[in-house]
DNA sequence: ACATACATGTACCGATCAGTACATCTTAAC
DNA sequence: GTTAAGATGTACTGATCGGTACATGTATGT
C-alpha cells in the first residue's frame, strides 16, 4: 500500500472514529465510508487497535499543530497566547464538525491505563500540557507548571461541557477564569 | 419482576457500565455477571438503552447526593463548601473503583444531542450546575452564575484528566485556581 | 394439590463483529 | 507480452450482538 493511500485510510478513519466512537464503528463501515479494501487495510494494520492509535497520532499531530498556529496568530505575546487559547477553543467548538475530545472519547471507551489506546491519549495530554508550559515560561508566570495545569484543566472542561450540553454558555466563563488565573501569575 | 430485584439489576449493570463502557458490554456480559436473567431483563426494560439510561438516573442520583452530602461535611460555610467540592473530587479521583465520569463516557459513545443517552447525560451536568448555582448564591458570590460555571468546568477537567493520565497534580492546581476564583468574587 | 406470580435457562433469530483467504483486477516497468 | 506491485471484492471463520420465544423451576397463597 501506498504511503499515500495509507495517510488516506488514516484520515477518512479518524473522521469516522471521531463521528461515531470507536466500538460503534465496525471495519465493514470504514470499508464502505473509505472505498478502501479491507485487504488493503490489513496490509497496514495488524489489528482495529493499531488503526485506531494511528488516527490517534494523526489527530494528535494535527489539532496540536493548528491550536499552536492558531494561538500564535491571535496572540502576540506569550500572554496573550494563553489567553487566545480560549478564543481557539470558541471556534472550534461552535464549529459545525466539533465533537468533543477524541482523546477523552477514546479514553473513556478503552478505560484501562494498560490499553495502548488509553496510553496513546494519555501521551497527547502530556504534550499538549509541555505545549502550555513552554508558553506559560515563556510568560514569566511565576508557577509555570501550576499554571499550565490550571489552563488544561479549564480547557478540558470547556471542552467536554461544550460536548454534553453545547457550546453556549462554556467559553466566556472558562476565558473570564483564565484570566484571572493569567493575572495572577504574570505581570 | 420485584422493585428490588430491578434496583439490584440497575445498580449492577451501573457497575459493569462504568467499568467497561457501554458498546463494549454486551446484554449477555450483564446476564452472567449480574445473575440475573435476560428474560427478567427484558421485562423490566425494553430496550438495552433503557437499562443505560436507568443506570445513568440512578448514577447521577447517588453521585449528587453522595457529593452535595460530602461537601455540606467538610464546608461550615457555602463558601467553604464551594472549596470543599475539590476535597470531595480528591477523594474520588484517588479511590480504587474511579473510571471518570461516566456520563461524559456516555455522551462519548453516544455522541448525537438527539440521544436519549446523550440527553440523559446533559440533564445531569444541567442539575449539578444548578446545584453549584445555589451553593455560590448562597455564599453570596458576586456573579454566582459565572462562578458555579467556572467551578463546574474545573471538576470536569479534574475528572477527565485525572482519568486519562492518572490522579497525580491534578486536584492541587484544581483547588488553587478555584481558591482564586472563589475569592475573586466572595468576601 | 393446585393456581398464580415471579423467575431462570437457553436455544434461536437475523445481524454484525474482527480478521483471514484467495481469486481477480489494475497499473507500471521492462 | 511478461512480471511485479498494489489494490479490490467478497466469501468465509468463529464469535458476539440485541432481542424473542418458550420450556421449566421456585415460592407463595388458598
Amino acid at each position: 500500500m501506498s504511503a499515500s493511500k495509507r495517510d488516506e485510510l488514516i484520515q477518512k478513519a479518524l473522521n469516522i472514529f471521531y463521528r461515531d466512537g470507536f466500538h460503534a464503528t465496525g471495519m465493514d463501515k470504514i470499508v464502505k465510508e473509505t472505498g478502501i479494501s479491507k485487504t488493503s487495510m490489513y496490509k497496514h494494520f495488524r489489528t482495529k487497535d493499531d488503526l485506531i492509535i494511528a488516527t490517534l497520532r494523526l489527530r494528535d499531530e494535527l489539532f496540536r499543530n493548528q491550536i499552536f498556529r492558531r494561538v500564535e496568530e491571535l496572540g502576540k505575546t506569550p500572554k496573550d497566547q494563553l489567553l487566545a487559547l480560549f478564543d481557539v477553543l470558541d471556534e472550534w467548538i461552535n464549529g459545525v464538525e466539533f465533537n468533543g475530545c477524541m482523546f477523552i472519547k477514546a479514553s473513556g471507551e478503552y478505560p484501562l491505563h494498560s490499553s495502548p489506546i488509553h496510553a496513546t491519549a494519555a501521551e497527547h495530554k502530556k504534550l499538549f500540557l509541555g505545549f502550555m508550559l513552554d508558553i506559560a515560561t515563556q510568560a514569566g508566570a511565576k508557577n509555570p507548571n501550576e499554571l499550565a495545569e490550571q489552563l488544561l484543566l479549564l480547557k478540558e472542561g470547556a471542552i467536554v461541557t461544550a460536548h454534553i450540553r453545547g457550546p453556549e454558555g462554556v467559553i466566556a466563563p472558562a476565558r473570564a477564569a483564565a484570566a484571572l488565573l493569567i493575572d495572577a501569575q504574570i505581570d
